[in-house]
DNA sequence: ACCTGAACACCGTTCAAGT
DNA sequence: ACCTGAACACCGTTCAAGT
């Protein structure tokens, strides 16, 4: 009996995935779909076949549909952080590093904007659930409330409780996130970016002493 | 042959929808069952059944699943800026008009948080389909230029594109209002009241001339 | 331990047929 | 015009069984 070669197969075979590694191959085949056919594009059958496995080998390694998907916006925090910390870093702080951090932001946003709805979907603090997900969030805060407080130190941002101004300018940036991903920052044909730039002026005099 | 009576199923007759009554019961029923079981909770054959309707009765007022969406979304919008233009003239205008506009945009958002996120989760602009919800989002946008222009000629607001001002202040309050309903905002016990009014304080400072 | 395949209870949507 | 009921092609999830 002749068996036609299934057309998204990936070569890997099943018994490579051992020892976690399923779970990890999981993760990123759900991101990568996610990215190209948005949440709704993301069927449990449809990444199983994808890594040729069975569709209800993910059980193994998740609860539920739910739980990879906390997995995936875990993994996209994690890059997140690493991308804001990264932006601040190289603008060498300040005045400066805080504007690449906050057009970092946004960047991040468009260009995984699918992932990034994940992220802000309403799966972090669902009810203390997946505790390694709110840990991710909670780091990618804490990058935020250190370069405010290092802000502070240098006498440019008020001095009010790190965590209430972190509080206002991730509300703030994020909400410029949103907004450009849907699509409803082009009124006048400012492309995103722009709009960022000027939230971002004005968020810094906000936050000013 | 008895038919045993339907749980959920309304007094309402299909035969009293005609003439578009089903479309405005179909639209009030979804906008009802997402308020209660989230947009997830949301499947057209519950709503039909709840109405004592089949369940592809909808499919004559609405092209799919979406379209009613939008229709939920749009109807949303329209509450939504009532709601805006109502707090900002009892409060008589002015920077207090401010502060209760922005209030009661933070407390719609949490009281229909689930409504909320359909209004932005992504089906406005959605290619410039859906003209009507497109029409009520603008309407909703309208009544924030108009609360600026009018701080503006008080002195209160800087003189920018009042556009430019509008697109930023709606982001920032729409990402208060994002991380309050995903309960992202009570680090230290602060009601999510609290922290929305701080955010607004900082807010008029950013927009200050 | 980890994976499979059949089965179950759900979906949204289509379509010929009824009034 | 408006509505129905059967049918289709999908889902997530469970579970006994296999290695």
């Amino acid at each position: 009996m002749v068996r036609s070669r299934l057309p998204k197969a990936r070569r890997k075979r099943a018994d490579r995935y051992h020892h976690g590694d399923l779970r990890r191959a999981l993760v990123e085949e759900a991101a990568r779909t996610i990215g190209v056919d948005g949440v709704a594009g993301l069927t449990l059958r449809g990444v199983g076949h994808a890594l040729g496995v069975s569709r209800t080998a993910l059980y193994r390694h998740f609860e539920d549909k739910s739980a990879l998907l906390a997995a995936v916006a875990g993994e996209g925090f994690r890059t997140f952080r690493l991308a804001l910390v990264d932006a601040w870093e190289r603008a060498g702080g300040g005045a400066r590093g805080f504007e690449a951090m906050g057009l970092a932001y946004v960047r991040f946003a468009l260009t995984h904007s699918s992932h990034y709805r994940v992220m802000f979907g309403g799966l972090v603090d669902a009810g203390g659930k997946y505790p390694e997900l709110s840990t991710e969030a909670a780091g990618a805060f804490e990058a935020l409330v250190g370069a405010l407080v290092s802000l502070q130190a240098e006498g440019i941002v008020r001095r009010d409780d790190p965590r209430a101004l972190a509080q206002f300018v991730w509300a703030a940036v994020h909400g410029v996130a949103m907004l450009a991903i849907d699509g409803q920052l082009q009124h006048q044909e400012r492309p995103a970016e722009d709009v960022a730039r000027y939230a971002i002026e004005r968020i810094r005099a906000a936050i000013a002493p």
